[in-house]
DNA sequence: TTTAATCTTGACTAATTTGGTCGGAATACT
DNA sequence: AGTATTCCGACCAAATTAGTCAAGATTAAA
């Protein structure tokens, strides 16, 4: 779970998309000139989110993309995973390259990273992209 | 506020300090090999710990680190932000590099990732290095 | 006063990750 | 047929990370 660019361009992509109707169908040039993302870059973004089920393309001529599923159920853990696969953010895998098994008598921080992780995974799956167009956080407000 | 294996070691390097005694004056040399951390990259952390006030350096022979403040009130956040100075998660910044200021109509992200942050670093600043060596994580238990 | 242990500091580097481009198929509408 | 669009993999440059190296400063102890 980790927090980088390519996350938050998927949400403000897909952000615009549903902002243009639930069952709108955009074609990526549009949303790239209305967000000023690459072209090119938002596709390696569609395709990813594509294949987590959270968008459907429609191809050919006059095609795009659609939600899969409503803007109120598609949260924001979803979609930081699909186009951030795998990144995770402990190094203390069941591989444990480092510092984690084997050494001294045990890992500390393992627990607590993961822990950790938990917490910033619940805190994404209560937001949905329906509550980032409306402008609605949990609880506090935002920084800045 | 990023989470790399910078952190990581840093809290680990603390817990060990904190769990051979309060006051307890111990070397880097000691701590890296018990650990296994290498000791030039825990010098590196441990300046940086020094210079944000959280250990005191004891030079010469028979010289070492030592915590400057208790460890029940070393608070994560404290350690992080010490190590990982200057990291932030999310890219719209004041200067605003990319698809904030003068795009479209405004940064949707913008809020939203102000809010993660704040709540990643309440999270970090609840937990001190004396909970992560008593195993004591807030609420959830470690995942895995 | 040596001497040895230790901290202090900055420059350097190898590997990885990120953000992003390019070029070309495949597909479907007109 | 022509064109607009998704699809998809290879490729790349820059930034970041994790870590090394080398040299110097400082102090305690012998």
């Amino acid at each position: 779970m980790k927090l980088t660019a390519k996350g938050r361009y998927a949400v403000m992509a897909l952000a615009d998309l549903a902002a243009q109707g639930q069952d709108a169908c955009e074609s990526l040039s549009s949303i790239a000139a209305r967000q000023g993302i690459s072209l090119n870059f938002l596709e390696q973004l569609f395709l990813k989110l594509k294949r987590a089920g959270l968008v459907v393309s429609v191809r050919g001529a006059q095609g795009g993309y659609r939600l899969a599923i409503p803007a109120s159920t598609m949260s924001l853990d979803k979609v930081i995973h699909a186009v951030d696969a795998g990144a995770k953010a402990h190094g203390c895998t069941p591989e444990a390259k480092l510092g984690c098994t084997g050494r001294s008598d045990r890992c500390l921080t393992h627990g607590l990273w993961g822990a950790l992780e938990t917490h910033i995974e619940g805190f994404l799956a209560s937001i949905t992209i329906q509550d980032v167009i409306d402008d609605r956080f949990p609880i506090l407000e935002a920084a800045e």
